[in-house]
DNA sequence: TATAATATCTCTAGCGACTAGAGGTTCAAG
DNA sequence: CTTGAACCTCTAGTCGCTAGAGATATTATA
């Protein structure tokens, strides 16, 4: 039985948020001292660890309400749970291609013109301003 | 001369998006009819493209608030316009940076057990739940 | 010119996922 | 038993929009 700050400390996730997981249904609501405070057990810990993990890969909130359920009915989870993390896989490949094109362009960008010579005419801005001067569609 | 509406529909940027950026000084206060109708001339969808570009690029709303300025003061610009285009490129490698190392992770996780065989211990979630089954430290 | 349809106006509230602060209570160490 | 750190709830703020209500303006057609 250990309190919110030591939780907080061991998972690695500020106090406000494991409150407002509690707020959201995310955590089970925790037991309580007799002066109202949260105590907690190494299930908890583990819970929490889940969570943070599962964030820390990009996970939505409501995903992961997803995948705490999977947990209570193994039935049919194991199909579920792939499939929610195929999209999540998805998701994160869509992203890093889209990145890949800000970074090429920005990359283009930032090399037009060098910071020593101070011309009229800065590329970067003029860059922002015309999109014709970039390669991609976005 | 033009209404919002058409503002938009060249811009591509949705009407309230367009009157958020007023509010919030990204937009100069655009000319009004009688009527109190916001009117715009091709200036406005000029600055409302340079904003939509940087979006797309991935700059805040501040970091444009500050390149919009630097078009106002030409003789500094070059050089500080480069160096928020080379912060911005950086944020963005380091983005992708953590997005290569989430996606080798979920690969791994929902390679690991297929959805057809319906096991109890179902390798996603315990996975997700025990962050020493992963490579990286996030 | 009258009317109807469409477009616009302001204002408020909501989204996701927290974070910060005020003002008050409880716990644990000395 | 006192002190100070940790805890409590509650409200409001963050960012970059987005949605809706209810009122007014403009434009096209009859």
């Amino acid at each position: 039985m250990f309190s919110i700050g030591e939780l907080s400390k061991q998972a690695k996730v500020k106090i406000p948020t494991i409150r407002y997981y509690e707020s959201i249904g995310l955590l089970a609501p925790a037991e309580r001292t007799e002066g109202n405070q949260r105590r907690y057990t190494a299930e908890g810990l583990e819970r929490l660890g889940f969570i943070k993990h599962a964030r820390e890969l990009g996970f939505s909130v409501e995903s992961i309400s997803s995948l705490i359920e999977l947990q209570e009915h193994p039935d049919r989870s194991c199909y579920e749970a792939t499939e929610l993390a195929e999209t999540q896989l998805r998701a994160v490949r869509a992203k890093i291609r889209q990145l890949r094109s800000l970074e090429q362009e920005l990359a283009r960008i930032s090399t037009g013109c060098s910071g020593d010579d101070v011309s009229e005419n800065c590329y970067v801005l003029s860059a922002l301003a015309n999109h014709n001067l970039c390669n991609k569609d976005h």
